[in-house]
DNA sequence: GTGGTCTAGACCACA
DNA sequence: GTGGTCTAGACCACA
């Protein structure tokens, strides 16, 4: 996995996001297995303690589970996942508009440059 | 100013965008006089001298430009801070578009979902 | 507050418990201030991020709630506090009952016994 | 054995408890060796000398009793360990309706508790 | 002073 | 080796 860490929040939240992005969008599957604490720690460049802690709390979340001594999967549920899902981009869409209204841009105005964007590219293709 | 870096980018290019984003979106008005770079840096909790090169980069685009004895100022040409905004936007749409692909929507499907979002809210206000 | 920890369970956990039934108890009332973590910790003899443990645990049901800088204090949602003390007093039966069931007294024996030691006392008093 | 000791009460006198326990409980047999004191000792994880108070005591109770050379056992007179398991009991009762009545749970309510409470397991079995 | 976060490092049970 | 727990100690923002 790649870690990108800001300095604006916690890390463990960071970290929380960006494994709770890695499975929703298909890059972790559906009962595989997540490397240990401190292998993703070590990758992460964080200590094993911030990273267990973000991992105990997506296991809180449902969304992986431990098996006491063999490691720590994602989770099998479909429903939690896809559920994460649509937060998610909620959260992206709801951060996007807020970006793009600093900008000086209305909602409708926003669509109409993804409408035409998308007609761009449609006859592009 | 806030400052937010990331552990995966040049700090200087992010410097660059942040304070760029600060005059596009408003918050640095034409015209207006900038912190010094060490106070920045110090702010930023960088280098000076990588804020030196951030505000130098910035000189360059013509976002802002230094007054040799007094320091430096943010720039008074319009449509000089009006094409950055365009294409900080554009920037904008891009990554947002990645980002949800990646979560599964279309880029129709971002629109629809953008659509209802709005009728909603306008419905509500 | 006294505290007693047990060898036989995680301390955080203990912790938990044991301000939870302060709380349902009404050792502690809603919207009391409970003590910084650093005194409760003193007090219980353990690391002050194993108190800071507990109390976000209890945060996360609703028990208590921290406000930024002046400190914790208990629920006020008294239907929070009545739903835990209902858990809480199923759970010491439950205990209870297999303690009793080790020493060999069914269910209905056990029923009898505190029936008769109710009427003695019912005479008594 | 599985020890569990707290921090507020003597550690022989808990040791003594858990002992008599596992006698009455029938862990331990009328008749059956009990470890050595050293064993017993590093197993609860306490001195061999507190160990060996807790054993000597239940020797006085007459729940143990020590051959010369071989070792302790546990006794043979039924009727003492029966008797230990109605004092046991009755300590077990005292302090669950305590407990009970801290949390706002009168005797006849908790009797009605563990009455319905009997009634729901009836009927499910 | 207060809660909150993070690191370094230790020890544990489990299999 | 794995997750889990705990301690000691540091630093931060907030007011």
């Amino acid at each position: 996995m790649e870690w990108s860490l800001r300095t604006d929040l916690p890390i463990y939240s960071q970290l929380v996001e960006q494994i709770r992005l890695a499975i929703v969008s298909g890059k972790l599957h559906p009962g595989e297995k997540i490397a240990s604490v401190r292998d993703l720690a070590s990758e992460a460049g964080v200590n094993p303690n911030t990273m267990q802690r973000a991992l105990q709390e997506l296991e809180r979340e449902g969304m992986v589970f431990a098996q006491r001594t063999s490691g720590r999967y994602v989770t099998e549920e479909l429903q939690i996942i896809e559920k994460a899902k649509v937060v998610l981009a909620e959260k992206q869409v709801q951060a996007f508009l807020i970006t793009m209204q600093n900008l000086g841009y209305s909602s409708e105005e926003v669509i109409n440059l993804l409408q035409s964007r998308k007609e761009t590219k449609d006859v592009n293709s």
